[in-house]
DNA sequence: TAGGTTGCTGACCGTTCGGTCATTAACCGC
DNA sequence: GCGGTTAATGACCGAACGGTCAGCAACCTA
């Protein structure tokens, strides 16, 4: 790979960031298992040993990999809920054009394909990617469907079960597109996708007098 | 296992289904690379050389577990459509009803987990369960949203995209049972979560005179 | 440019696991 | 029972991969 045409470099500021986003792209195309330590390396330009110095190993990429991907984009969305002034349901939109932005057109949005297919392989991130991601995001989207509820905007409807089924169009698509999407002829625009589960959101979120 | 307990049985005619119900069993939960074909052997009552008398290798195992898996429930889904008379949205709620009891509470419920995480590694397998689960199962939806706006019961969408906002939601909570669901606090009971989701779609869909 | 520090390398090791096959023993017809 | 058929076994093999480490070379300082 950058055999002996390139020269050996020493940067060992940029080296943990390169080999972040090598493990992240690789786990999550192959999984975790078939993934092969020395493939990160090449894809970082670095040999297997020079990973070893920045992690510890396999299972520590990984929790590296989970744990610094979506944390900052959770901070943003938090920040647009407490900032926010105007209907619910903007707020809602702008909620889902933030993430999408910060998460669903970067690579980070691998993230929650990855941690679906080796959750129960990896008690421990998991639940810390439960704590950290799931249970902030909820708490995000909850609050601005209390917002909504309250302002008589939306219907009342119990906000547990209705979160959950509000993000699950989000996260399909995002699964979707690292998973069978690279298989079979593309399918969704993801924009029209986006605007489409927002229309049926505001007729599905309604309150009946409006 | 069953050791020298047990005595050697020979029984030609099940071994396969049994084979193939470990094999599930164990590739949703640890994924295909990080399953050991003698734990499959061992789960089904059987030694790893009994299971190269059945199934040529690993991935064949693979292939046989998703090809065989859903098949069968979506023609019951398709016999429902076609023989289905009144509204289009108790047509919804009929093929809700009958996915969750063929597919989301039993064993298959895992299938759309393994398929997501391994389309990647294996394509000619991912192309099968598209055209055969993914594209019955979006067309038979596909034709309820048809028949409701045919009637005025739904207002006009662009069909497409609606199915996959439609389907998103079933998706993610079989899909979340066999990841997430495992490491924490137990989250949706599937049935609310189901009449959300219906009742959410109701508004989502209707057509702005009802 | 000489010497020292350290980021980097890749050959090597041990283990694990998919796959094979000679052997064993359950069943069946006679 | 007895022999023949074949389902079932598990010791074995080779390849692949995670992880190690002794040596190398890039960079710095004087």
């Amino acid at each position: 790979m950058s055999a002996a045409l390139l020269p050996r470099k020493r940067r060992k500021e940029d080296r943990p960031n390169e080999l972040l986003e090598a493990a992240l792209d690789l786990f999550v195309e192959k999984g975790f298992a078939a993934t092969r330590l020395e493939d990160i390396a090449t894809r970082a330009g670095v040999s297997k040993g020079t990973l070893y110095l920045y992690f510890a190993g396999k299972e520590a990429l990984f929790k590296a990999v989970i744990q610094d991907g979506l944390i900052p984009a959770l901070a943003e969305l938090e920040a647009l809920l407490a900032g926010h002034e105007g209907s619910a349901f903007d707020l809602i939109r702008a909620l889902v054009e933030r993430w999408w932005s910060m998460v669903g057109e970067t690579r980070y949005s691998g993230i929650p394909k990855l941690m679906i297919a080796e959750a129960r392989n990896f008690p421990e991130v998991a639940h810390f990617y439960y704590e950290n991601v799931v249970r902030r995001g909820r708490k995000v989207f909850a609050a601005a469907l209390e917002r909504g509820m309250a302002r008589g905007e939306f219907r009342a409807l119990e906000v547990g079960a209705c979160v959950d089924v509000l993000i699950a169009p989000m996260l399909m698509l995002v699964v979707w597109r690292h998973s069978l999407a690279h298989c079979c002829l593309a399918e969704q625009e993801p924009r029209a996708y986006l605007e489409m589960y927002l229309e049926m959101l505001r007729g599905g979120l309604a309150a009946p007098g409006l």
